[in-house]
DNA sequence: CTAATGTCTCTAGTAACTATAGGTTCAGGG
DNA sequence: CCCTGAACCTATAGTTACTAGAGACATTAG
């Protein structure tokens, strides 16, 4: 059985995170110590590691609150995984796409710049000025948290 | 001059978001029409406009606070400007690596599962076991939001 | 002139945490 | 066996960058 502070580094999530899981529902309540702290059992370890690779795969609580549930009841098909998954991957290959232009867009910023005066440095122009956009314009700016 | 709805339409942001932005000191208080609505003009939509494509391209309201202050002493050092973008783009850049990690493993989980039922999926598995990770596990979950 | 749309302020809600306050419990050393 | 200091507890409030709602006033089209 692991402390809650164990639990934390072995997963790489910090402790109130932790709390904060259980306290919406993500990470079921622990077994309490005497003294009430809580003790973690390996499947809660798994849950947690699973919680986080998914965060870091850009996936946000709920769609892991429905992954989690799909796979509380294993016996279900695959089908609604899949279509979260497929969702997920349209959603990273925009982002992909909008970050590159973004690093081109930085990147001649950077050039342009380069030890000059702001009179003479286009960035606040290259961003002012709708006409010199790389990037598209769509709007785009809240799929970044989807 | 612009009322605040055809200001937001041509900037493409959202009118509560222009009465944020005032809020917050990003934008300066606008002219008032006799029956108190705010009135912009083009000095505004620009401000608004370079405002939208920073944040487009990454940069948290913090910076751009930043920028815009630098904009309104053009006669400073680019190098302050210089610097900021160049931060952001070390972000971007390990965003990008990231997401293409992330792409890899979802497009894997997205073929394991085509079809079958979660006892044969690997989705859970590959996201719960550390040992199956592609991508890099550093404390990066939080530069999402620099 | 009236109805619809747009705007006003203010408050509260959102995601996904993070931080603080004030108190309790546990593990190691003397 | 006690004490100190780290780790733990709860609860509340703060963060970023918005978004949404209520209820009232302004403007514009027909």
């Amino acid at each position: 059985m692991l402390t809650i502070g164990k639990l934390g580094s072995a997963a790489g999530v910090k402790v109130p995170t932790i709390r904060y899981y259980e306290q919406i529902g993500l990470l079921p309540g622990a077994e309490r110590s005497p003294g009430n702290q809580r003790l973690y059992t390996r499947a809660a370890q798994d849950r947690l590691a699973f919680i986080r690779h998914a965060r870091e795969l850009g996936f946000t609580l709920e769609a892991i609150r429905d992954l989690l549930s799909l796979s509380d009841r294993p016996d279900q098909s695959c089908a609604e995984v899949d279509a979260i998954a497929r969702a997920q991957l349209l959603v990273v290959k925009g982002r992909i796409t909008r970050l590159q232009a973004l690093k081109t867009e930085l990147e001649r910023m950077v050039d342009h710049c380069a030890g000059g005066r702001i009179a003479d440095c286009h960035v606040i122009e290259v961003l002012g000025n709708h006409a010199h956009c790389a990037a598209d314009h769509g709007r785009d700016l809240h799929e970044m948290s989807a």
